[in-house]
DNA sequence: ATATATTTGCGTCTTTTTTACACAAATAAA
DNA sequence: TTTATTTGTGTAAAAAAGACGCAAATATAT
């Protein structure tokens, strides 16, 4: 098998942070070297040898930012010959999702020149191809979060009713009936509601703290309920 | 940018073909060399230095089963360090549709001992993990096929009503009820119903043919459709 | 030729789901 | 105490999905 070929293969990874007072985010990092010296881009690095893929976008976001990611999905994969000035550079995109609170702690700590969240409204201009990759992350996730649970995993682990329709509205970029809902989602039995009260945010009649049941979730998904927003 | 890094790339299609007579076929070549050898597997090969992935799989394609895909849509990367014995090898899966009327007669004239079309109720063992990304396409298929019009590209341009209501009854495998489909279809407003008369396949009365209509799906799109089954 | 089986075309009625919208209760701020 | 704000719980209308009946057009059997 004495194929010569000269491509490397690298992985990226769109990381989506969420909380209420900034909406949604994602963590991009400043370029060291040429080319795009100085611009903004997706962290990701070369794959090793024996490291899965997996392993690879989680050790460079590592490397690259400090952050831990708490859900991971294969995006796509970027194979034109010229996407990189240099080489020819494969990237396997990744898109992965950081909860609400491990995003803000992770927000007001990081003062460091080369790793920050950008709000998905104010992005900078982005190196190589990452603009494309950035779109149709937003594009894979605005679409999966209606026929998947995965919005869940940008919240905390107890949140506020209004935070999850908020983060819904927010993403699918409508206004949606609070009431309808809350009905729709209730109605899928995957949410535990806690005696909890949420602690007040300003004014207002305080909610009740709920919680998604993965348990619940994979039981129900065996009987063959779907879940839909 | 010196990373001395040992992982080839390739390229593997799951092809699709059907027609009413046999149902959903895929596209299977048998191995001529170890490992694997003898055993069937799906096509696909090396990417060459200046090739696009969508090129490496067309060319593998008509390499090794004279086949040209009508259309083709990225899958998923598979890149286990350990998914092939020998040594690493990354594969972009992708998967291609041909329609029906290339199908039928690609299986008529396919007596090639080592490109065959299959059922896809009788598979044959695959070699490498390629039984896995074979689920993936045929999950993603039927999962594909309810929320955009990929089904017509498997049929003729022009078709009888109950082949496009055979296809998503065999695909989704569940009875669908033929009055009320039809009406779900129509309504999409995609379809143009033709003056003529498809010919006779046995008893009963002859339908109409229709013929999918891709300009007219593209303006409904931009108005803000959404296809669904 | 006639009867029978099969397939298509077109409709109605019922049930379920979605959508629109009203009002009371609990809190913070004025 | 009053006012503004947010949460909790309904109900009614509209739309979509589902169940099903029957006539028309053809091939096949008698």
């Amino acid at each position: 098998m004495k194929t010569t070929q000269n491509i490397k293969v690298a992985v990226d990874a769109i990381v989506f942070g969420y909380n209420r007072e900034e909406g949604v985010s994602i963590l991009l990092i400043k370029r060291k070297y040429a080319p795009f010296k100085g611009s903004w881009a997706i962290p990701g690095g070369f794959v090793l040898d024996n490291e899965s893929l997996e392993d690879a976008v989680e050790r460079e976001l590592q490397e690259e930012t400090g952050v831990q990611i708490n859900y991971l999905e294969q995006l796509y994969t970027f194979g034109q010959p010229k996407r990189d000035p240099r080489e020819r550079i494969l990237s396997i995109a990744y898109f992965g999702l950081v909860n609400s609170k491990q995003f803000s702690e992770l927000q007001a700590t990081s003062d460091a020149e080369d790793a920050k969240w950008f709000n998905i409204q104010m992005l900078p201009e982005l190196a190589f191809d990452h603009s494309d990759i950035l779109a149709m992350a937003i594009q894979r996730l605005r679409a999966k979060m209606i026929y998947q649970p995965i919005g869940f995993e940008l919240l905390e682990n107890k949140f506020p009713f209004s935070d999850l329709e908020q983060l819904y509205s927010t993403l699918l970029d409508r206004p949606i009936d609070r009431r309808n809902f809350k009905k729709k989602v209730m109605k899928l039995g995957i949410l535990d509601e806690l005696e909890e009260k949420a602690k007040s945010t300003g004014s207002g009649r305080p909610g009740n703290l709920f919680k998604f049941n993965k348990a619940t979730y994979q039981n129900l998904l065996k009987k063959g309920m779907h879940f839909e927003i």
